[in-house]
DNA sequence: TTTT
DNA sequence: TTTT
């Protein structure tokens, strides 16, 4: 059953990256998407997207946008619910990306957490050690817009 | 700022039509789509998507689909944040349907509140006296999909 | 670079199944959309949309769906040229079809071929012999809309 | 009928600005989009995807992208069919763009025809004299990606 | 609170 | 809790 998303916009902070307990990456972040009109009093407000994504991209994510990034994300809607400390039930819909692209470098945008350094697996638990290829900067060679495929979602 | 989404799904329940008060009708419906992987036990999932709609294509919707009704949806991710009853910010996340299509006529699935009638604007206040071209079923002569326009939303 | 494309619409007639040299499946196929507004002469025209798809899903396609049936269509543009039969270069521009979602059993259009039996592999050349677990109908059980994912696209 | 594009390229030249005998502008351009895998030689290929627009946007486009420049296209694809000179039918297919983001000023990339004066219609014939509020540069304040609506496209 |  |  079809499930499309594509949005252009901008991180409203810097991606929050995590691990799961085995060693999965995962990036949590907000898309800011400014709307195609403005509202009664005039002025053009903006829809804050909630948008989750797994491995690779994630790692990348998080050490080549930050907050105020311009990105591209192309996903699906996909929703759940949890029980939250109250004992309510809560009900949350993300946009899950599958691939993203990075609209603009780390440098030129400003803002941001400033943190200058590539974030880093620590002690990824039980991750095995396969080679990876993605603790370069694709930004090096090429001030270009970059487009890093997911190619091993878990799911 | 590019914001699309297109879903295709069946209604979990049936459309909730209601009128702003200036006469203005907007439905209430969510989308069931599967997802097209399995999960860790073996079973597909879904998602249950929000959505609303506007105006005439709020009321057909109302009038032609119900509980299980297959429908396309083309449109916005829109997100409002309102405070709940016990003063607690709460964030949601829907879909805005620009353009709505049906792919089942009402009689060809089964559920739903098997009311037969068409909802109609009961006392729709301070609503102009505009003719309306929408009241007659569009699934007559066609036993087709119809892909309903949405020519002028109020925003 | 984003590239997405979402159709539904008709197929303009059955789809062509054929396969290459080394026995991958493909099938051709244009899909009718009628367009959302009339023309000047308050007529609807309808875009017909030439797409390919690739194995599984491409046998699938040839055997449950046929000319009128209603698909959705999940995929990217995708480009290329070649020299026709006088030297001269034809463009071509086409649907790449990544995930399709049969929206209609066989036989519940009509119109098409008429040819009841599946259409499967002839000597497929060097195809090695994998378990298939795609020749039983999806639409048996269910009397549903399937969503058959292309787990193997060969790109 | 769901038909539905979003892309995210690169103009392969200036946009082509024209006008109809009655007017109205209608700009063709030519998007590149990298592919997101590799072909057989480890090559990544592009695909270079016609478009068109309408009105004020062909203009904008104009105005403030050109070769190389990186945009957004929300659209449909059209198809249409013409004979040539030789009198043969010839099929054309490209994407109408509804909406188009610009997500780079026409300093911020190199190439193109370096005109650096608006392309303005001259003597448009039998254009209605309407005020334009869209000969400023939407660049001017703000150095940001803008996201010029269509509000009136001619169908 | 979820559809077939 | 929001971006430019």
């Amino acid at each position: 059953m079809m499930n499309r998303v594509v949005l252009v916009g901008r991180l409203t902070k810097d991606p929050e990256l995590r691990y799961t307990p085995n060693g999965v990456a995962v990036a949590n972040f907000t898309v800011a998407c400014n709307r195609p009109f403005s509202n009664q009093q005039g002025n053009r407000e903006a829809d804050f997207i909630n948008c989750v994504v797994w491995r690779r991209t994630a790692e990348n994510l998080a050490n080549f946008m930050k907050k105020g990034s311009l990105i591209g994300v192309d996903g699906r809607i996909q929703t759940r619910s949890f029980d939250n400390q109250e004992g309510r039930r809560i009900f949350m819909t993300e946009v899950l990306a599958e691939n993203i692209q990075f609209l603009e470098s780390k440098g030129s945008s400003q803002g941001g957490s400033g943190s200058s350094g590539f974030q880093t697996r620590q002690n990824p638990p039980q991750e095995q050690n396969r080679p990876n290829d993605y603790e370069d900067n694709p930004f090096e060679n090429s001030g270009e817009p970059i487009d890093l495929s997911d190619d091993d979602l878990p799911f």
